[in-house]
DNA sequence: AAATCATATCTATATTTTTCGATATGTCGA
DNA sequence: TCGACATATCGAAAAATATAGATATGATTT
């Protein structure tokens, strides 16, 4: 985990968002099409939809947080459902608070 | 305190580094020549010694640090002390727990 | 009052980030 | 196998950030 590329992640309010959002996926985004539950989190076209921004910025967005080891994604088909990475965000919670 | 806006500040290696710094005062930096505590902090040309980096530069780091809360300027004649401020830095540590 | 010192601000350039449309890739259904 | 669909990647333009030198401001000292 490093501090400098998560809080990078963390200075845009979108991805701030997403990452709040996918706390409770249930509670802000709709039901998917070919499964019944969100433990491998949301497609990326419902985020998107949420957002409003384009697909490619919402997958580049994505993509930074998965690099960054916030989330996870994972393949459904031609779906790909991301989640939240619990671990890192909390190492990033530690890590600050033992380095800041 | 702004998520978006301290996250800003932690996007540097630097800056944060200047806050690891700020933490414990007497360990990294030299005594000041005109008082005899760090009860205030730590003048700009100390940091800016420590980093390297140019005085333009520390100024700005520690000017957005400031507007970001994260830090707390006093002046003392020709010098300007700059602290660590708990409140805000807990405030982000808090609001992440919570929004993330 | 002038010179000096510490810091802040201004101006400019280089680099990075943002964001999108276009295109590519991979998957499913007809 | 050919379209249609979901997502990823590419290429480019605009915006933001990084960084420094030059200059301004404010305080001290002579």
């Amino acid at each position: 985990m490093n501090v400098v590329e998560v809080s990078k992640v963390l200075s845009n309010e979108t991805r701030v968002n997403i990452l709040k959002w996918l706390k409770e996926p249930e509670a802000n985004f709709p039901p998917h099409q070919d499964i019944d539950h969100f433990d491998d989190g949301v497609c990326v076209g419902y985020i998107q939809d949420k957002t409003g921004l384009s697909q490619s910025t919402i997958s580049t967005y994505l993509n930074s947080m998965q690099q960054a080891g916030l989330v996870i994604p994972t393949r459904h088909g031609k779906w790909t459902y991301y989640r939240r990475n619990e671990e890192v965000i909390e190492a990033y919670y530690s890590t600050l608070k033992e380095v800041l």
